[in-house]
RNA sequence: GGAAGGUUAGCUCAGUUGGGAGAGCAUCUGCCUUACAAGCAGAGGGUCAUAGGUUCGAGCCCUAUACUUUCCACCA
């Protein structure tokens, strides 16, 4: 007896089964066979700072679905997974739960005992976000499993770093940068995300010095004034060019400053004077070195103000300062006038303190150099975006960025190979950690600083398959075949892998990358914990199913696009499988056969019309599958495997196909079932890599020839199997039935009341050898296929394939039906006159494709037919 | 300020080289038809944002406008 399937689909049950299985068996190892083509994929390696979310659930199925299509397509595939130590945002998590579970800072534990307390944390939520990318059936290869801190990351972070020292592309340097008053730690320029918030702009007047006159300067940030070492007007400024060369008295202060010209500044906006800060602003900054002008940095890494040169204000807060500055400004006379003004201000990424600019000594990645060919790459073409538009926006980024602050003042990360000689000075940069000083031999101490989480990721292609070393997995499978990613971490990440492998290893790290969107809750917001409308993914898998997940993903989206994530696209996934799940439960149900019976290929010559429409369909759906998803087309892909399976396997050929199985025993019985074993099965395979658990688990119950889904074969399009002539009979068949169906359901006709039907056709052979067909599904006692049909107590329904007579006078109301008619010829007519106007356009004859052409006669003649039949059965109604 | 999207059925969205507009959900009608009510059979519902243009032909290509989303830059 042939295993059934439970009655319901029940996801829970098998998955994890499953899934283990797959794992025992090594499926997701790459098959090491050297003939097979290489098709690699590292994954986006998730923050170990929490759990997953919807994002990865959408990232990471859609590599899961390109990487089993190619391993099915006969590729040795390589998925590697991997997690992100994630520096800012992990230290800040272990720092928060530091304080609330044990009134603990990070000082208080000191450097070795915190990084012991956050390694346990990776260790916990690591180990968490892998369990759950297997939940969601990810086929990775976990024997390659990396972390973006372990040995061999590490090794290959030193490397990097020393190479790009060496060449002088990173350097050391006091510049100004983003700093992060919470987090105290530099921060990269893409790690500051803009907001726009409410402010004002105070006009301060600074006196002259030796006349009584002011210059009134207008700023958002009146506390850095105690940081101010110029005003700069512009040089063709006519108000204030006599005034150039002159010195002011810094209000509140004392200091003399002077006054200076810069083509920075804009006439038009506020006074045309500005106060020049070099120490907390990055243009004033710019502008100070153009003018040699002293840096004075007046805050504290907390941001309050520092008492070298805080004066009275030392000690307070930036926005405490700000307050009773403009409170002393206003009592000293210098306030002119505050408007109130909006305007950006940059904010930390990871806990959205605002950022304050200031001057810091800093390790940089000088960037142009390594800019170049990282877009030379992606304008010749190597490099592909997909969807297109992409790579604008990384163009445009590449183009426009500034030297890349590298160095954090955190404890979680990899610290900088640097090493400082206290005697000497020298500073060594090192691969192997030293502990004297080359130069004089004295004890040196390591630099404190660590490197930006990001600089690690961007050696992710390559550090995870062994460099330095030269490994068979470099050679095999770099540079990988594609990345999937989302639109918001193409700066901080894709962009540094891309002039990373060129970099280093002279080599692109992908060919393509294929971007998605963000996924957003039902309304349309992005989901976050602060508004607490994040769905977890494993909660819905729980419920519903891994498949169900990643079919709604998948399905109904545009590359790209931001998608929506809602109760009614998981559930009508689920229906789908349901769906799925049934027919196959009543495919199995009527194998009574032996395997290796039901397995063989049916003959041509026994295959009916409906055998061979169902197959041509199916080979049809094979292509285009076949052709979608090797244009990222992943949506179109499921919606033609969906429509195939419900619409055209489960509404019509499992229908069709009762007659013959039901027939127990007969040979069309078996060929019937040999055809409804084929098709099912491609359908599993189609599908799999999108719902790969319940795929798997109807392969298993039906007979099969591969141990597992997983590793067989993806169908291929065979010219073979397309069965022009008996599509086109099929379509009529069920135009026929359709058309029935529809008149029957708008006179109340329920199908247990059946009737005659007369066919009056020239497709005669085509409706004998479906009779049967026709009979059941429409609802007919007998049909009858005849030369004419001549009786007034009939509903006459034309159809593509002819017209169809349903003798039931009694349930017929002649006005009704006669009004029904009258509408329809109208319509008829309408189309008619359409097209024979169409046609008798000379435009249009002589220009237009002889297809196109052709498909408008046959359209015209079907529809003069059906004009005819029409006016007939309208003359018997009387 | 720059850039890229979006505007298609009541809702959410597809629509791959231009050749008579689709799905899911919702609504309405009729069905427990022996795989499936998470289902079956039907029905209604759209001047494809607006205005021009190219074309024999435009949801699709071009121009402009309106509204909208996002990203980047930023004038202190």
């Amino acid at each position: 007896m042939r295993k059934e399937l439970a009655k319901n689909y029940a996801p829970r049950e098998f998955e994890d089964r499953i899934y283990k299985n797959w794992c025992d068996k090594n499926y997701f190892a790459p098959d090491p066979d050297k003939k097979k083509p290489a098709f690699s994929i590292v994954i986006p390696p998730p923050n170990v700072t929490g759990q997953l979310h919807m994002g990865h659930a959408l990232d990471e199925t859609l590599q899961d679905i390109l990487v089993r299509t190619k391993r099915m397509q006969g590729y040795s595939a390589l998925w590697v997974p991997g997690t992100d130590h994630a520096g800012i945002a992990t230290q800040i998590k272990v720092e928060e739960n530091l304080r609330v579970n044990e009134g603990l800072t990070r000082y208080d534990l000191g450097r070795e005992k915190f990084l012991e307390r956050v390694w346990d944390w990776k260790n916990q939520y690591g180990t968490r976000i892998i369990n759950q990318l297997k939940k969601l059936g990810a086929s990775c290869d976990w024997n390659r499993e990396r972390f973006t801190m372990d040995e061999g990351c590490s090794k290959a972070v030193r490397e990097v770093f020393v190479n790009l020292y060496n060449k002088g592309l990173i350097y050391r340097g006091y510049r100004i940068i983003n700093w992060c008053p919470r987090c105290l730690t530099a921060l990269s320029d893409a790690e500051v995300e803009y907001a726009e918030q409410p402010g004002s702009f105070w006009h301060v007047r600074y006196p002259i010095d030796g006349t009584d006159e002011y210059l009134t300067v207008a700023t958002t940030r009146p506390e850095t004034m105690l940081g101010d070492t110029a005003v700069a007007v512009h040089p063709e400024d006519e108000r204030y060019a006599h005034l150039v060369g002159k010195t002011l008295t810094l209000p509140l202060v004392g200091r003399k400053i002077p006054i200076i010209a810069d083509e920075y500044v804009e006439r038009d906006f506020g006074t045309g004077c500005v106060k020049i800060t070099p120490a907390h602003d990055p243009n004033d900054f710019e502008v100070g070195k153009r003018h040699n002008l002293e840096i004075i940095k007046v805050m504290n890494d907390d941001a309050t103000i520092n008492s070298e040169y805080g004066g009275k204000y030392a000690g307070m807060d930036r926005y405490e300062a700000r307050k009773v500055m403009v409170a002393d400004l206003e009592a000293g006379g210098f306030l002119v006038k505050v408007e109130p003004c909006a305007h950006n201000v940059g904010t930390c990424y990871r806990c959205k303190t605002t950022v304050e600019p200031m001057t810091s000594d800093q390790w940089f990645v000088k960037m142009e150099p390594l800019a170049k060919p990282a877009l030379e790459v992606v304008k010749s073409g190597e490099i592909k975006f997909e969807p297109e538009r992409f790579t604008k926006t990384y163009t445009n980024w590449m183009e426009n960025c500034h030297d890349w602050c590298i160095s954090r003042q955190l404890w979680w990360g990899h610290r900088i190979p640097a090493f400082y000689c206290d005697e000497c000075g020298e500073m060594t940069v090192s691969k192997e950690d030293i502990s004297v000083c080359p130069k004089c031999g004295a004890p040196v101490r390591q630099e404190e600083d660590v490197l930006d989480t990001w600089f690690s990721s961007a050696l992710w292609p390559f550090s995870t398959m062994g460099w330095p070393e030269k490994t068979e997995d470099l050679a095999r499978y770099y540079p990988t075949s594609v990345l999937v990613t989302g639109y918001d971490i193409i700066f901080f990440w894709v962009a540094r892998m891309i002039f990373s492998g060129m970099e280093h290893m002279g080599e692109k790290p992908f060919s393509t990358v294929f971007i998605h969107g963000l996924v957003r809750d039902a309304q349309g917001r992005k989901m976050s914990k602060s508004l607490g409308n994040g769905i977890d993914p494993l909660k819905v898998i729980d419920e519903y199913g891994a498949d169900a997940l990643r079919f709604a993903l998948a399905t109904g989206n545009a590359p790209g696009n931001d998608m929506r994530f809602s109760d009614e696209k998981i559930e009508a996934a689920r229906n789908f499988a349901n769906k799925l799940w049934n027919a196959s439960r009543f495919v199995l149900m009527n194998l009574t056969e032996e395997d290796e019976e039901l397995l063989k290929a049916p003959k041509d010559s026994e295959l009916t019309i409906e055998d061979k429409w169902i197959l041509a369909r199916l080979n049809e759906l094979t292509k285009s599958v076949n052709a979608n998803i090797d244009n990222y087309e992943l949506g179109i892909a499921l919606g033609d495997i969906y429509s195939f399976t419900w619409d055209l396997f489960c509404d019509w050929y499992i229908e069709m196909a009762k007659s013959r199985i039901f027939d127990t025993g007969s040979p069309a019985a078996l060929t019937a079932k040999r055809v409804l074993v084929k098709v099912l099965t491609d359908i599993l395979k189609l599908l799999h890599p999108y719902m790969p658990f319940i795929t798997e688990e109807i392969y298993q119950a039906l007979p099969h020839t591969d141990e597992s889904i997983v590793i067989s074969a993806f169908p291929k399009y065979d010219e073979k199997l397309s069965y022009k002539t008996e599509e086109e009979d099929v379509d009529r068949i069920i135009g026929c039935i359709v058309a029935i169906r529809a008149r029957r359901s708008e006179m109340n006709v329920p199908p247990s009341k059946k009737a005659k039907l007369f066919v009056v056709t020239k497709y005669e052979e085509t409706f004998k050898t479906t009779a049967k067909i026709l009979e059941k599904l429409a609802s007919a006692s007998e049909v009858i296929v005849t030369d004419s049909y001549d009786s007034d107590d009939a509903v006459a329904i034309a159809t593509d394939a002819g017209t169809v007579y349903i003798p039931l006078a009694e349930v017929i109301d002649f006005e009704k039906e006669r009004a029904r008619l009258t509408a329809e010829a109208k319509k008829n007519d309408s189309e008619i006159e359409r097209i024979e106007k169409k046609l008798a356009n000379e435009g249009f004859v002589s220009k237009a494709p002889a297809a196109v052409i052709e498909g408008e006669r046959a359209k015209l003649a079907k529809y003069l037919e059906t004009r005819e039949s029409l006016k007939a059965a309208l003359a018997k109604l009387g």
